[in-house]
DNA sequence: CGGCCTTTTGAAAGGATTCAACAATGGTGG
DNA sequence: CCACCATTGTTGAATCCTTTCAAAAGGCCG
């Protein structure tokens, strides 16, 4: 009995400190249900460019993102790709509507997460439907910011899509907390071009216009720095006055 | 007593020669949940063009479609709109983050729709949990196709832009069951422009083109047959061997 | 330090857009 | 019931922007 009690207390603790908990499906959750939770749960890790998961293949496990940044693709047939979105800490990762993995979700960098059994997670929906909730919530969130992004893909100009990507990920991909803000990009330009639907030489081309400007500063090729905020956004919402 | 059992047998009768049931959130239910979620529905009907849901708006009510077609779409300040989706019946609409609607549905054609109060069918959820089960099934399905819409939009080829809606819209919008299939579109060339994310000029040639080859024949503007599926569904999935 | 991969830059080509005009459609009222 | 009008759809020509192909420069790891 003694002994159970610590065991819960370790795992509690465990979330206690995880960083990702505030965004993830976890949140809504009571200490109590956490260590419900972490009995189905277990820590993983990627390293760089490893397959989390494969589209067309059937896979039993969810997840939670605790570490790094993950990039969910779609590919044709003859190789054209499109980068559908990007994962980071306390996103989830994995519901299918038949098992079969609709999307490929590839590591970027190294890749902390929280692993479960589709079918244990989905068990405890009966016991904790904030559980489900939250799913949902979630779901519908990430149904929301696809929209945004058709949006960009259909309609924006390379200028627009750019300065949306630069914006949206400032806070998620800064450097440190002080400024000016470096946006640190894990991916590389491929990654970038294949979210924004272009090529690479036109993210190349589109970057170092703006730095040309004085919009940006490009620190290297994968620290960024937005120097002019205020337009940078009029830009990214198509209000930009030229 | 007597009076009850007639009122609810009447209900669900109602529900039974839905055509809309099958696909629709209500599919998993049993007759009895049937009359709960009844007691919360009603029809209601919209004009051609009528708005159902404005972006940026609050709304408290969340639909079934039952008949017609619904544009959903989303707006740029200077008016550049992409249409990210079309809903026909079965289809469930107005699922929100924070009770703003993320997008704007409107009424193509005539519609008929069944409406709820978001917070009278939430709380059926607690009752009804296969409910909120069907929901997040339908909303990871709309994710689904979202994602597939943006490698369309990403990455496609004008004709195959063109090629995988007709496929896809083929069974959707078909006149009747015989052969040939002619699909009857109740969208303009704007919407499917839109929709593809190019201009109303290019669908026009793209069509005319297709007519040309004998991929397709124009009966009339809102009236195509696709006379060669196969080539069609290859040209969709970027196989075209050309 | 060398080699490989990523990123950048350049020049030519191609495809969709833009702007303009015309044709067709379908709903309305005389 | 038909003619008219407004809306919707088609066609043409020039332009613009991104892509494509090619090559050089830069960065990173062993």
């Amino acid at each position: 009995m003694r002994q159970e009690q610590e065991f819960d207390a370790a795992i509690t603790i465990r979330c206690m400190s995880c960083g990702a908990r505030a965004r993830a499906v976890c949140s809504a959750l009571d200490c109590q249900e956490l260590v419900r939770l972490n009995d189905i749960a277990h820590t993983k890790y990627f390293k760089p460019g490893a397959c989390i998961l494969a589209e067309g293949e059937s896979s039993s496990s969810v997840f939670n993102i605790i570490n790094g940044s993950v990039r969910l693709s779609r590919l044709l047939s003859d190789g054209r790709r499109v980068v559908t979105g990007f994962l980071f800490p306390g996103d989830f990762l994995g519901l299918t509507l038949d098992g079969t993995n609709s999307i490929t979700a590839e590591a970027i960098g190294d890749v902390e997460v929280c692993r479960m059994e589709r079918k244990k997670l989905e068990g405890l929906f009966v016991e904790i439907p904030k559980l489900e909730h939250r799913l949902l919530e979630m779901t519908v969130g990430e149904l929301i910011s696809g929209r945004d992004h058709m949006m960009l893909l259909a309609r924006k100009t390379l200028r627009e899509r750019m300065a949306t990507f630069l914006i949206t990920f400032e806070n998620q991909l800064r450097e440190s907390d002080e400024e000016p803000a470096v946006i640190k990009l894990p991916m590389a330009r491929a990654d970038i071009a294949d979210y924004l639907g272009v090529t690479v030489e036109t993210i190349s081309r589109c970057l170092a216009a703006m730095a040309e400007e004085g919009l940006i500063q490009l620190l290297s090729p994968r620290r960024i720095v937005i120097l002019d905020h205020v337009q940078m956004e009029e830009i990214a919402e198509g209000e930009d006055l030229d």
